[in-house]
RNA sequence: CGGGGCGUAGCUCAGCUUGGCUAGAGCGCAUGGUUUGGGACCAUGAAGUCGCAGGUUCGAAUCCUGUCGCCCCGACCA
């Protein structure tokens, strides 16, 4: 058996691209960082974006759009984020090319900007620019604002769907008439739609908590974020949301008249989850056969292999198969698959023999498979195969093809909980309470992990052990125990553990 | 940006050390036939500016210089 998928014992690095490459997700491009998101992998990510849509649009917010060039002087105006970005932003100096003789196209040197433009690496700058106008009164707050686009970050390294030059994502922006309300703001997004999307569709179990001050977005008063843990044990960010205080009202000068006629300051929040989730589900499910998607962000749900070998057969099998397909499109639509009927494809061609066409769909992570051949119209039957249960073992054998369409659906179900309950599993075992730096030191490769420890709450500590471990605080979960300690660097007070972890 | 590795057909790679005649293989692809319950087989065929640009040479995939890109490690990074 030709194997395409390098083993993630053997190398983890080389499996994520395998599976990238071999799934059809992505590829890159001719330009340097940047990706071409394929068919398959953008179909993730459309799901992805209409679970996370619905959950803006039910808790009030509204989609627009804002432009994809920031004039330089925006950026400039909050000091932070200015200086947080500033290393990696693509710039637009000019607005004409021309064609010389023997050269091409050149930069036209007549068509200099008189103000250059920066591609958007975030779009907080030019939306609170754009909100100065829009927000009057408290009557007009709050402003709850999504954009789904593009951003730019000129990354040193890239590495498919993780750390892109481009990637895609949404970012909210609003704006409130109190403090109280923002923070609030800030909280429900991560608690309410980016924890319950990242646990309930992708079965990603995360921990939520505040970043660091060393390690929030430039320009919040505080980041909090959800962080879940790969199957090679480091940490991924998957996804932030900010608390931005007053700090872009006042950057911008975006005051509002409260009910007794006071000018006040807008309160602010925004928060990002973007591509970068697509290489966070692959990491987190996926095994040495391909990739594995829970059901709900399945492009395609269920692939139906007829098996013949005459033309009759495959007459006879093809029917029972679009019999079987149409039963289960006829399913009562339920949210629950993503706002559509179930999606099922049938994989009739004849060029290809069924076991190939096993081993392809599994690379491919459609969770369930029925096989339809002529020993299981036989007895009105079929075979069911769930995708993160595999081997012939797994299989179920004999399930009448009348009873098909509601055990699948349930086993598609089953499969979502499935996943999550073996992904936390494997966090749970992977993370560790840790009080001795030398022994954390030792442990951070080898086995690796979260690991739970006392910290002073220092910027210091926290630079000197991500200088010496190279693993950082990931978030200080607000679920964590009420136990005061000593700091396993300094030995110093501490109010609870944080999670420390190496992170992509 | 520093260290290392690699760029030859869509993919994986051989050939390079020691320059030479028509640049190869496997997979994939096309056509025909036999097959078909866990990656079938036979036959025929299409497909490569040897990453790019210079240079050395009678002659460069092979040697030299430069450059671009990818991968790994570091630095950097929400």
């Amino acid at each position: 058996m030709a194997e395409k998928v390098t083993p993630r014992s053997k190398d983890y690095s080389q499996w994520y691209l395998d599976i990238v490459q071999h799934a059809g997700l992505a590829e890159n491009s001719d330009v340097r960082g940047c990706m071409v998101i394929k068919p398959h992998g953008y179909a993730i990510w459309e799901r992805m974006q209409r679970a996370l849509d619905r959950l803006f649009k039910d808790t009030g917010h509204v989609n627009a759009y804002f432009p994809l060039f920031i004039p330089k002087s925006f950026l400039a105006k909050e000091e932070e984020m200015a200086e947080g970005f500033a290393k990696e932003c693509a710039v637009v100096t000019h607005y004409r090319l021309k064609a010389e003789k023997g050269k091409g196209l050149i930069v036209d040197p007549e068509a200099r900007l008189e103000e250059e433009l920066v591609v958007r690496p975030t779009s907080e700058t030019i939306i609170w620019n754009t909100y100065r106008n829009w927000i009057q009164s408290y009557r007009d707050l709050p402003l709850l604002i999504n954009q789904w686009c593009n951003v730019v970050r000129w990354e040193m390294r890239t590495r498919l769907f993780l750390r892109t030059a481009e990637f895609l994502w949404q970012e909210g922006h609003t704006a409130h008439a109190t403090q109280k309300e923002a923070e609030d703001e800030a909280l429900m997004i991560l608690m309410d739609c980016y924890r319950k999307f990242a646990e309930e569709w992708m079965a990603m179990p995360v921990l939520t908590g505040p970043k660091t001050e060393g390690q929030k977005f430039p320009g919040a008063v505080y980041t909090l974020c959800i962080e879940a843990m790969m199957q090679d044990k480091k940490a991924l960010q998957a996804g932030t949301s900010h608390f931005l205080g007053q700090n872009f009202a006042k950057a911008f000068d975006v005051t509002f008249q409260d009910q007794e006629g006071k000018r006040e300051h807008a309160w602010a929040t925004s928060w990002g989850v973007s591509t970068r989730l697509v290489g966070g589900l692959i990491m987190t499910h996926s095994d040495d056969h391909g990739l594995v998607l829970p059901p709900r962000l399945a492009p395609i749900h269920v692939v139906i292999v007829p098996i013949f070998r005459k033309p009759e057969e495959k007459q006879a099998t093809c029917a029972a198969a679009q019999q079987l397909a149409d039963g289960l499109r006829g399913l009562p639509v339920d949210p629950w698959y993503g706002y559509e009927p179930i999606q099922v494809k049938i994989d009739d061609r004849d060029q290809h023999q069924p076991g190939f066409k096993f081993n392809e769909w599994e690379l491919k992570g459609v969770p369930i498979r029925v096989e339809l051949g002529p020993k299981d119209l036989e007895k009105n039957a079929c075979v069911l195969a769930r995708r993160d249960l595999p081997g012939k073992e797994a299989k179920l054998f004999g399930v009448p093809l009348a009873e098909a369409p509601a055990k699948i659906a349930v086993m598609l179900k089953e499969m979502q909980t499935a996943l999550f309950d073996r992904a936390r599993k494997f966090r749970d075992d992977n993370t560790h309470e840790i009080d001795s730096y030398d022994n954390f030191k030792k442990k951070i490769d080898e086995p690796g992990g979260f690991f739970l420890a006392h910290w002073d709450g220092t910027r210091e500590t926290e630079d000197r052990v991500s200088a010496e471990t190279k693993a950082t605080i990931r978030c200080i979960p607000f679920n964590r125990a009420k136990e005061a300690g000593q700091c396993m660097v300094t030995g110093r007070p501490s109010a609870g553990r944080v999670v420390f972890a190496k992170a992509y």
